[in-house]
DNA sequence: TCTATCCATAACCTCCCGGTTATGGATTTT
DNA sequence: AAAATCCATAACCGGGAGGTTATGGATAGA
């Protein structure tokens, strides 16, 4: 079984915190002062969201000199992935299992 | 372009709400008693729950005498699925750009 | 008709979360 | 050595979200 998407859909909730992930994602590595300049808020509260962002595993940090370099980490993505495909599965499923259904009815 | 996720994210944040969705998906239509009866918690806040899904249009809703029935609206999750592709496609494309790098230097 | 059931809404409470400012440690620059 | 820069953490605050109980309207059943 896949790992529950829990913290992946509550770290992905917030849109500021959406967004640092997006341009990890677009733009490749950036250092905290780099996402803090064009985020809209504060370098702490950044630094709060990456925080996050790294416990959900969303993003690595590496260290240089005093500053930090962030990443997106691609492979996370996959619980949500897996999940969005589950549902889609159950919904398919059941439609199948109606289709199959209807076919013995009418013949 | 495809709508924000944004709302989508942010519905589907919520444990318990999540779970009224995934037995959507799963079981089919179900009504506000049946839903309430092992989702843990009071029946206003199933409907409260089951409110903002269909505002996220996760869910419609059919009437029928004083009950209710729910259920899962499949499409509404694209957005997710769209998004996800594009934060994929966004790291494969750094990855294609490195590798093609790399690829000239090594000659 | 009277009662019971189903569900939605209102009103309220609590707690968590995202924001802020303040601060300090580490590192670079002068 | 002194000053400036980068970032993380601490402390605090306000608003929103999810929970509850109370209530009422609509429908079904007695």
């Amino acid at each position: 079984m896949t790992p529950t998407p829990d913290l992946l859909f509550r770290t992905l909730a917030d849109p500021t915190r959406r967004a640092i992930f997006e341009r990890l994602c677009r733009e490749g590595e950036q250092t905290v002062g780099a996402l803090t300049a064009r985020s809209g808020v504060s370098q702490p509260a950044v630094s709060k969201h990456l925080g996050a962002l790294k416990q959900a595993g969303l993003v690595r940090d590496r260290h240089e000199g005093r500053q930090t370099h962030y990443s997106a980490q691609p492979g996370a993505l996959n619980p949500l992935i897996d999940w969005t495909g589950q549902m889609a599965g159950f919904w398919q499923k059941r439609l199948d299992a109606l289709d199959d259904l209807l076919k013995r009815m009418d013949q």
